[in-house]
DNA sequence: TGTTCTTAGTCCAAGTCCTC
DNA sequence: GAGGACTTGGACTAAGAACA
């Protein structure tokens, strides 16, 4: 971002800018709360990438480790593919827990096979074949609800992070990279917290027309990144979207915290409802409430309409629904 | 993790509709 | 069915950079 925005000054490219009031006061709560808080933000954030990612791990391994009841049958097993093995385990599971003979020789479905076919020859009464038949059946059932029961290998797609233009640093952030470099250079030294106490002392000894100096590089880079971040929206499909907002939803509930989805600028605009349409309509004469007093009153007021009333705004909203749905069939067939 | 300040984003509060 | 989008603006908070 620095190269970036040297090669902007360096360049001599110079953006016509609004001039910025940098002494806006500013809410001493917030600079007590910033002062405490902002320390390490990055690194706890990359922090749980990590754990994220090691969680992700971690799920895979435990799927082996659930086969603890088919012990003896899978060291019997050649474990050379863990396909066949599934498959033989099912088989002597379902038939070996009664025929335990079946053990010694330990080769799968065909020596099971033969087990039964020795039991069957000292059959004498019809009686005694029966209960047989009936004792094996019931455990044949149970175990091959346990068969199906167990977990079958799920593919784990892993949603790729999508490479988002990074925003670029404030004018104070901008200085101050500019006066660590020169810090560093001066005196090798230096330790990065020392170099940020020296440059917010000097920063805030700038004169209002130095402080436009980095203000103004400040836009130009604010300019460059607009500029970039169009076009990156513009190089993403509709199924890019989706994947970077499905990923960022999972870490939400991984993080248990808020993350914002992504918004394609290209999609249509969904429609308001009613409610909406009414609330905006009649926001002029709230403006001297606070928003939450605000919105109640509203609530309030939509809620005393009767559906004459809310009548036109039904009305608007279809309008704006067929409007939204003609856009977005447009917008699929762009990406179809 | 340490330091700094500014900017941009989020939250609140309501009800309804829409998407996943 | 859960949760996001939509409206509003003040209050509050996270993110942005440098790197050992």
């Amino acid at each position: 971002m620095f190269r970036q925005l040297a090669q902007v000054i360096f360049n001599g490219v110079r953006v016509p800018l609004k001039p910025v009031n940098l002494l806006k006061p500013v809410n001493p709560t917030i600079i007590s709360t910033i002062h405490g808080k902002i320390p390490g933000h990055i690194p706890r954030q990359v922090g749980f990438l990590r754990q994220y990612a090691t969680a992700t791990v971690k799920k895979t391994k435990p799927i082996p480790k659930k086969k603890p009841a088919v012990r003896s049958t899978v060291k019997k097993v050649p474990a050379k593919t863990t396909k066949t093995t599934k498959g033989v385990k099912a088989k002597t599971t379902a038939k070996g827990v009664k025929a335990k003979t079946a053990k010694t020789t330990a080769k799968g479905v065909k020596s099971i096979k033969g087990v039964k076919s020795v039991k069957s020859k000292p059959k004498v009464t019809v009686k005694d074949v029966k209960k047989k038949k009936v004792i094996k059946a019931a455990p044949k059932k149970k175990i091959k609800a346990k068969v199906v029961a167990k977990p079958k290998p799920k593919p784990k797609p892993k949603i790729k992070k999508l490479e988002v233009p990074k925003k670029p640093g404030s004018p104070y952030v901008l200085y101050m990279i500019s006066h660590y470099r020169e810090a560093k250079a001066k005196n090798p030294n230096i330790k990065l917290g020392e170099a940020s106490k020296l440059g917010a002392e000097k920063w805030s000894a700038l004169s209002e027309n130095e402080k436009e100096i980095w203000n103004q590089r400040y836009q130009e880079a604010k300019a460059k990144y607009l500029i970039d971040f169009k076009k990156w929206h513009e190089s993403l499909t509709p199924e890019q979207y989706l994947l970077e907002n499905r990923r960022r939803r999972l870490l939400s509930k991984k993080k248990g915290k808020k993350v914002s989805l992504l918004k394609d600028p290209k999609a249509p605009k969904k429609p308001k409802s009613p409610y909406l349409l009414f609330l905006t309509s009649i926001m002029d004469d709230f403006r001297d409430l606070k928003v939450t007093e605000r919105s109640k009153e509203a609530a309030k007021r939509w809620n005393e309409l009767k559906p004459e009333d809310k009548k036109p705004y039904e009305e608007l909203y279809l309008k704006d629904q067929a409007r939204y749905k003609a856009e977005a069939e447009k917008y699929k067939k762009l990406y179809a």
